[in-house]
This record gives C-alpha cells, sequence and structure tokens, in this order.
DNA sequence: TTACTCATGTAACAAGTTACATGATTTA
DNA sequence: TAAATCATGTAACTTGTTACATGAGTAA
C-alpha cells in the first residue's frame, strides 16, 4: 500500500478527466471543464495550468514531450497517480458528502417567503429544472458511458429537486 | 428596484443564518456553520470575519455596538441586505445549478471499476449514506421550520444517491 | 493574409483553510 | 482558581477567477 497525497476536487476531476478519455492536453481538460453543463469549475487557465503541475510535480500525471513546434504536451496517469486517483474516488465519506448545493442553501430562505412569493418562485424554479432536464437527455445519447453516468446523476438530483418543490412544506 | 450587488455563496449563507435566527454574531453564525451537517464550509474564523466586514462595509449588514467588556456585536440585515438576501435566495440560474457535487463528481469513474471492486464499494457508500440519513433523521425533531427544509433537502438528495447505486448500470 | 482554433502560461485579485493570539465571562 | 466557553481577529498559505500575453498551425 503506497501512501500517496490527499487530492483536491478539482485534482481529482482532472486526474478523471485524464484517465477515462486517455492521453489528454491540458487544453482538452480544460475545455471538458467548460464545456460540462456543471457549473462547478469554469476551467480556468489559472486553475487548470498550475493543477496539472502539482500533480506532475508529485508524480501522479507524466507528459510526453513538445514534439514540432507546437507546445502540446499530452499528459497520462502514473501508476502512482491511478492509485491516487481510486482513494478518492472510492473514499466513502468524501463521496458520499453533501457539498455545496446551491439549492439547498436557497431552500431554508424560501420557507419564509409569502406564499405568493414561493408559488411565483417555484413556477420560474420548475421551469428552470425542466429545461436543464432537457438539455441533459439531449446531450445523453451523444456521449459515453463514463460522461453518461456523471449526466444521470445530474438529472436524478434536478428530478429529486423537481419533487420537492411540489410537495414543499407538506 | 435597488441595485444590490451580487454575494457569494458563503455570504449568502451568513445572511440567512442571520436573518432566519434573528439577530446573531458572528461567533454564532462562524458555530452554526461547524456543527452543521454538510461539510461545505468549516466556519473558519478567517473567513467569516472577513465576510461579515465585507457586508457591513457594503451596508447589507449593521452591527450593535459593544457593550461591555465583552466585545459582542449582535448583527442584523439592513433594508438593503434583505434585499440581496432575496436576490440571491430567488435566483432560479443560480438556484437550480448542480454546484459542487463530490457524489456525481466520482460516479463516472465507478463505472470503469472491476464489478467485484464496485459491489464492495457500493455496500460501503450505501452504508455511509444510511448512517447520514439516520442522523438527519435524528436532528430533524430538533430544530426549526426553516432548517427542517434544508435537512430534508439534505435527505431527498441521499435518498437519491442510494436509488442510484441500486441501479448502477441499468 | 486574416481570422480562428490549439496550446501554454502568468499576474493581480478574491476568498477559503489552518493555526495562532488575545481577552472577557462563566462554570466546576 | 483553573478550565471551558464566548468572542473577535490576524498571518501565512492554498487555490480558484479574470484577464491578459504569447505563439504555432489551419481554414477562409
Amino acid at each position: 500500500m503506497v501512501q500517496v497525497r490527499k487530492i483536491s476536487e478539482l485534482e481529482g476531476a482532472i486526474l478523471s478527466e485524464i484517465e477515462h478519455r486517455g492521453q489528454q492536453t491540458a487544453f482538452q481538460v480544460r475545455k471538458a471543464f467548460a464545456d460540462s453543463f456543471s457549473l462547478e469549475w469554469k476551467g480556468s487557465a489559472g486553475a487548470i495550468y498550475p493543477a496539472v503541475r502539482r500533480l506532475e510535480k508529485d508524480g501522479l500525471l507524466q507528459a510526453s514531450a513538445a514534439q514540432g513546434g507546437r507546445a502540446t504536451r499530452h499528459l497520462s496517469l502514473t501508476a502512482v497517480g491511478r492509485q491516487a486517483l481510486r482513494d478518492w474516488a472510492c473514499d466513502p465519506v468524501l463521496a458520499t458528502s453533501i457539498g455545496v448545493d446551491p439549492f439547498r442553501l436557497r431552500a431554508g430562505i424560501w420557507a419564509i417567503l409569502t406564499p405568493e412569493d414561493r408559488k411565483g418562485l417555484f413556477l420560474e424554479l420548475e421551469a428552470a429544472i425542466e429545461a436543464n432536464v432537457g438539455a441533459l437527455e439531449d446531450y445523453l445519447g451523444k456521449t459515453d458511458p463514463v460522461e453518461r453516468v456523471r449526466i444521470e446523476m445530474a438529472m436524478t438530483v434536478q428530478k429529486a429537486r423537481l419533487e420537492k418543490l411540489r410537495t414543499f412544506g407538506d
């Protein structure tokens, strides 16, 4: 059992991305985050490049040398990196914690709105969620099994939210 | 319509806490975060005090003068603060975004585990979730309506996760 | 040749964490 | 009176965001 340093959520997401899509450049990882439906991270260059450098320095990522004029560096996980990814993904406490849920964080305040205000708000929220679920459904057809699981999970959460809105206060 | 500056998730949570519990000290807000079930924020002094100072500076919070020897400052929302809280809590796009969901972030990787590894992991995850749901249920009895809504929402998410684990890959 | 995309990176800034410092009040 | 709790705050560090700089290859 190798002792591997604990990695952050963003670092875990970067390792996931590289592992499941195979060799990727930092730029491609960046794009994947920027294009993803979740607003978790913006895929800022100022976050990705330093994180990749950290992961390389700690021996979790390795890079092919840049070939030709273009500075492209293809990244892949080392054995240690794969172990770190596994430890991160399979930690039951981390995996089951609630995280930063914007919906949940706001739901308390909705309880002290006037019934009319709440009603109006809930219509808007339902519309926003349904639009999001629709977009996720469209996306589901054009993606791979790994991404698919994540999309399905997002849909499950959104549907649970809808259900909660419809039974609010019961 | 007053134009109020956009507030962060932590600032929104601080305003929520003070508004729904009535006048609170920064210390009490800190404790509430530290004691809360979610691992969203640690309630670090180094986060709360600067955030409260920002909110005061921008006129969203007001403080009673410290009376007696103890430096206690009771905080409450100004009219502008209440408007900002409302804007934050009732923004449909922000409220319905997925946020940083540690479960969802890891679920993709679970798809590329061997079936036996996945089976073992899922047993651990189910146990962790059930323990958490049990703790939330216990807590539900001893809390106020606003907190209750948040706890129920957490339980809904956890139950959706359980369901997902049981139907993984179908 | 102009514009777009691929690709990497940095600087200034914002915001959170840990760990520490300080002091008043309350309780055992 | 010693320990715990209430209460505020800062310093060093980590990490993420925005905005910018740089340059190579590709398509109009």
